[in-house]
DNA sequence: AAAATAAAGGACTAAATTGTCCTTTACCGA
DNA sequence: TCGGTAAAGGACAATTTAGTCCTTTATTTT
């Protein structure tokens, strides 16, 4: 439903969020590495992102990538629909070009809901509303770390 | 989250369901340009589903695709084995290696319940049943025709 | 038997996605 | 101001997915 591209952009991001801010900046590679994603990629994709201004950047020694205040005001949407050129995510499951309530397909009443839910999801939350979900409800967002 | 080979193949299989029977056997050029499928890429698909017996074919002038009793007791699931080399239904939506209750990722809440439904959805009803529950329901699973 | 029909099979091409690598640019600290 | 560091940028390679095309085989009809 989301490429590759789309899950680390996501997940880099987040980690952003929860271990970076302008007194810390983190390097692709170290990110890279946390998330157990390959590195070139995962840096290209900052770039894009960073170009998007969805993250922050700076160069040279001590530089990297980090979120400041407007950065953790956007959402995952933002994220997807920068990194991933035409989402997928509304289309339906089975391929129907005109799935609905009129016309669903097999399984339009079971996707339907979670699709709408995770839409609004992804296009209401910002960045730190889920940043601060996470660490209110102690879900340890532990990406690759401790798995 | 399947690849269009495997909606294409479900997609027919349904239609083959509603449509053809031993005495009504259908040829590919017909179903994919019913479904509005590349017809090549079709005919291949159902090759392997008849190779996998998951459906019915009969070689020659009449001749055909179509589902026997032991083919409408297939579920949903048997064809996207068939299809994808390996499946990934049930793999985190934002691309964790491991994401489950003690370790969510930021959307496995609304996903969970989603993915829980779809693949017991799958797995357990037949195709027989799928398509009966389609008529009872007066859902008229067009597919391509009348959209 | 011959012709027509339709699936079986497989080689091949195309496109999208995923990923690497190398050079350039900017910045910092010594 | 020079060396090192890290992002910016873009060319390139690899893999997966998608799709085409041509030949062979089986079956039916005439």
């Amino acid at each position: 439903m989301l490429t590759n591209a789309c899950k680390y952009a996501i997940r880099a991001v987040i980690y952003l969020a929860l271990n970076s801010d302008a007194d810390k900046k983190l390097g692709a590679k170290q990110i890279a590495s946390e998330l157990d994603v390959p590195q070139a990629f995962l840096a290209k994709l900052l770039r894009k992102l960073s170009s998007d201004k969805l993250i922050s950047s700076a160069k040279g020694p001590g530089g990297g990538f980090f979120l400041n205040k407007e950065n953790l005001e956007k959402t995952v949407w933002d994220i997807i629909t920068a990194i991933d050129d035409q989402q997928k995510l509304d289309d339906c499951f089975l391929g129907l070009v005109k799935c609905n309530s009129e016309n669903p397909c097999p399984v339009h009443y079971i996707a339907a809901p979670f699709k709408e839910q995770l839409l609004n999801d992804f296009k209401k939350k910002t960045i730190a509303v889920m940043a601060e979900e996470m660490v209110e409800n102690g879900t340890v967002i532990t990406l690759n770390r401790f798995i």
